[in-house]
DNA sequence: TGATTGAATCGAACCGGTTCGATTGAGCCC
DNA sequence: GGGCTCAATCGAACCGGTTCGATTCAATCA
């Protein structure tokens, strides 16, 4: 590999007069310039990002932390965000922490360590710790997904009581009145938000909750399929299900197939985001659905403007809250 | 933040003497050693990676390098080498070439400038250039899932051609002659080696193959919905489709859902690689899967083997083949 | 003509570690 | 007591860049 000095020796400068013409040739005259270039192209010389970042005290790397990357919500907001950062000469790194705080911590300062120039976060911590932590951070950090209380900086979410409002009033509307919701951990902001929108909206039509139908489904797959099983074992059976999040709802829907309940003839199912390959799931699920791409776009560009303009990082946080869209399906009969 | 020298005063001992006793504590004397331990406690040092890696011109990163991180076959190999990496000190950044050989290649740079301790590697580009370069680089690089022809690295993967057989020998077995098959790119060596078992299997069975019925869907969702649908318009129609892998198999359900084909009294469709949610799909596909968490296990262990033992990053590269497994479903009819 | 200015370039310190040959000194042997 | 060995520690060079104050020198001005 060669290095800066490669290259001032051949072109019969100094060390710093090559790093100079590098970070900013219209300060060396035209003449070394060119012999610069020449060395530079001679040798082959690409500087070494590791020595760039440690002189620097900073990286053109940009930290994506989620919990999983695979799914296709993050997987979206990522895509847009890469796009965007790469135009601008930085470089996506992903990290996914597996759902676990702990982990996501020890990334979280993997990529501090490796003085990231910014990074897209989508908190999955709620302590009083985890939210110090965030907040002793001294680097441009957009937050997404999840808003946590406490957590000072730049969000970029959904509404996500919009979300339970509009497919619970679209199910009453549809003359359902035992509604069942399927809801996701009560630490989880987007989970207590979307249960809000539909409690509230129950409220308002003067329809009672059944406290049976409102079950814990963490938002898992397992916790889903289970609280979906002591929903459809009841007596008195709920007429629809609300999923609040894809997940609980497709696990759901597992359920009623595997008990020969059909859907929506029986029971009516209705949820909040997308899932891949929604289009060939029999039936077509009604739900709401956040705009990823426009999510990941606001991200991108806010991340990227608070690490390239000087006085970006110190601008106050802002929240950015996107209204979702509700996509009809077929699993919601009226009754 | 606290740098080494602050601790070597502290301790009132020379630099050099407390690198050593982090990374040799053998080799220090109990008392300094225990001297050093206090000092790094009261000032709170933590190593600066990137200065460790600057100066080993190795670190502890390991890179992951996929054409789509939100395909679940990758996400199960992310976790399996994520978890084992993690066992062993070391830490998985992800980037994804959505696909573009020249984004991955771009993105491979930059992790060996990163000086990343190695690589697993799902590699996309096949010509001779990409070959060179991969073939260039000085680090233990595992490959896995596209086995490419050039490329003398470790391999980790499951038999194709085996794949392609035992569900083209399937629907044989149901009676079916009318066998199609929606192909992938013919530069992958998964595709062919695919429908090179499908080819052979019906030849071996005597069964001609009606040239109409093998399209190539680029395994990619819109080819695979348009090969579909020129399968699906021919007046003598498949009686079965065999999808070379989910993305073209599920993208024919939707097709013919679209046509009103029921599946499997009119046709029936048999795929190879899982899908999520599969379970929910109706009908559930039959389909041959990978064992993604063996290979997942297989190429965190290789790579893991070649980074940690000295005399494992000569040993000559070695091909794993896992093969794979039969999940009935009830999308294949007798006829 | 001597002082001033500013563009071009340089040298050295620095970022924060690692590495290795050199040095010190205690313990052992003859 | 002199020579030898070896464990413990140190100093300096190094990894490959960046940064900033200092220097050089030609052009400009009073």
């Amino acid at each position: 590999m060669a290095t800066i000095r490669d290259v001032a020796k051949l072109a019969d400068v100094s060390v710093s007069t090559v790093s100079l013409a590098l970070s900013n040739p219209a300060r060396v005259s035209q003449k070394t310039l060119e012999r610069i270039r020449q060395a530079i192209a001679a040798v082959g010389f690409v500087a070494d990002p590791l020595a760039q970042s440690l002189a620097r005290g900073r990286s053109r790397m940009i930290g994506f932390v989620v919990g999983n990357v695979g799914n296709p919500f993050f997987g979206d907001i990522r895509r847009e965000l890469e796009n965007y950062a790469l135009d601008h000469q930085h470089f996506v790194v992903v990290t996914d922490s597996s759902g676990k705080t702990d982990r996501e911590r020890a990334m979280v300062e993997h990529l501090i360590g490796l003085k990231t120039a910014g990074l897209a976060l989508a908190p999955s911590g709620y302590d009083q710790d985890y939210i110090d932590f965030i907040a002793g951070l001294n680097v441009p950090i957009v937050c997404f997904d999840q808003k946590v209380a406490g957590i000072e900086r730049d969000f970029v979410g959904s509404d996500n009581y919009l979300a339970g409002a509009m497919l619970t009033e679209h199910l009453l509307q549809l003359g359902h009145r035992r509604i069942a919701i399927i809801t996701g951990p009560s630490h989880m902001r987007t989970a207590t938000e979307r249960y809000r929108g539909f409690a509230e909206t129950m409220a308002n039509a003067g329809v009672e909750v059944n406290p049976n139908f409102v079950v814990d489904g963490q938002f898992t797959r397992t916790a889903g399929y289970e609280a979906a099983m002591r929903l459809l074992i009841q007596p008195e059976r709920p007429s629809a299900i609300l999923g609040a999040n894809n997940t609980v709802a497709l696990s759901a829907l597992q359920a009623m197939q595997e008990l020969g309940f059909r859907c929506p003839e029986d029971i009516s199912l209705a949820m909040i985001d997308n899932v891949q390959w929604s289009s060939v799931i029999t039936p077509r699920i009604t739900m709401v659905v956040q705009d990823t791409l426009a999510l990941g776009g606001i991200i991108a560009r806010r991340l990227m403007h608070r690490i390239t303009n000087p006085q970006g990082a110190v601008e106050p946080p802002q929240d950015f809250v996107l209204t979702p869209k509700f996509v009809p399906g077929n699993s919601c009969r009226r009754i």
